[in-house]
DNA sequence: CAAGATTGACGTTTCAATCTTC
DNA sequence: GAAGATTGAAACGTCAATCTTG
């Protein structure tokens, strides 16, 4: 080891980190190189990873709807932010508003047809993406691998929800498209 | 995977897919949970986590520097990114630009007295942060794993650098890029 | 011309405050 | 008062264009 190395405090105190500081930065890209593989996929069908998620998110929920709430909570992002989204994709014609006659707080947001089309279009396209960036990479052990611990991290930390973690990627397609008026 | 589900595309797909899938929730859910998690942590050192991960990088950086183009991307943010960051925190006095005096081309960002004074005090704050959101709930062959397999995807991207993705390595080149002939 | 860095315009996200409804 | 949603202001990051230097 260098004289550098000797001098540098933070060398050595990293060994009392070991491996976790490389754990942490390696997730940190990860996340970022798969996002990017993905969200250039989804350019092909006008997609951003973000509206993308909403709509998986609307395409398998009952009646293809959600709470802006509970949206929020799904997609990790702060009650405003679902807000300017849905706003922007509503604007697009992707999702639509809907009110609850039961409580008239709450709106709900909705796939429409469009949306629809734009989710089912981008299946294959964002499965692609998807192999790409990560499926060529592994085999099945090393997936079941990278979740089984993922998700003692996240129920360590509290905060696993099967909703929210653990995909059934089939709901999708469940239902013909509803007839919209 | 079974024969006959291999032979039947969609359903092979589908299975494949929702694993993939999983995993990619996993790992956006588990980079959140642990940044919130070290963000509260660093709130107490009065360091952002992106202000943190700056200072550390220049603390392990040879003489406490680096290009502001290097820094980006350690940092994985754009060039101009790494300008606003380093101007906000150059104003709350943690770096110091300097001059390169061999290619007037390139800014160097520098630790200040303070910005080691910070980050020498953030460091057990860090480090109980990623106790508290990581190691608690791993063991050594969890991390190790996971590691490994975060690993394959990065060099499957094509995106594995040492010196970005192990903090071991303690060295970072303060000289401009070398000509190659 | 190419590399490094910055700037201006812009898009996205959050926080705090606000509004409506329960 | 509390829950759900929205809004304005501000923080943060990116892209494209620009400036300077090699």
């Amino acid at each position: 080891v260098s004289t550098f190395a000797r001098q540098n405090r933070f060398v050595s105190a990293d060994q009392e980190l070991g491996q976790r500081l490389g754990a942490w930065m390696n997730l940190l890209q990860a996340d970022a190189v798969m996002a990017e593989v993905l969200e250039r996929h989804l350019e092909a069908v006008g997609l951003s990873l973000a509206q993308h998620e909403v709509l998986m998110r609307l395409a398998r929920a009952e009646r293809n709807r959600l709470r802006m709430l509970d949206l929020a909570t799904l997609l990790l992002v702060s009650k405003s932010g679902v807000t300017r989204l849905v706003d922007r994709m509503e604007a697009a014609g992707l999702v639509r508003r809907e009110a609850c006659p039961t409580d008239r707080r709450v709106v709900y947001a909705a796939l429409t047809d469009e949306g629809r089309r734009r989710i089912e279009a981008a299946r294959p396209v964002f499965a692609r993406g998807l192999e790409a960036a990560f499926s060529r990479h592994l085999d099945d052990r090393d997936v079941a691998t990278l979740r089984a611990i993922l998700r003692k991290v996240l129920e360590g930390n509290g905060q696993w929800q099967e909703r929210r973690c653990s995909p059934t990627y089939e709901a999708e397609s469940a239902e013909p498209a509803r007839v919209v008026s």
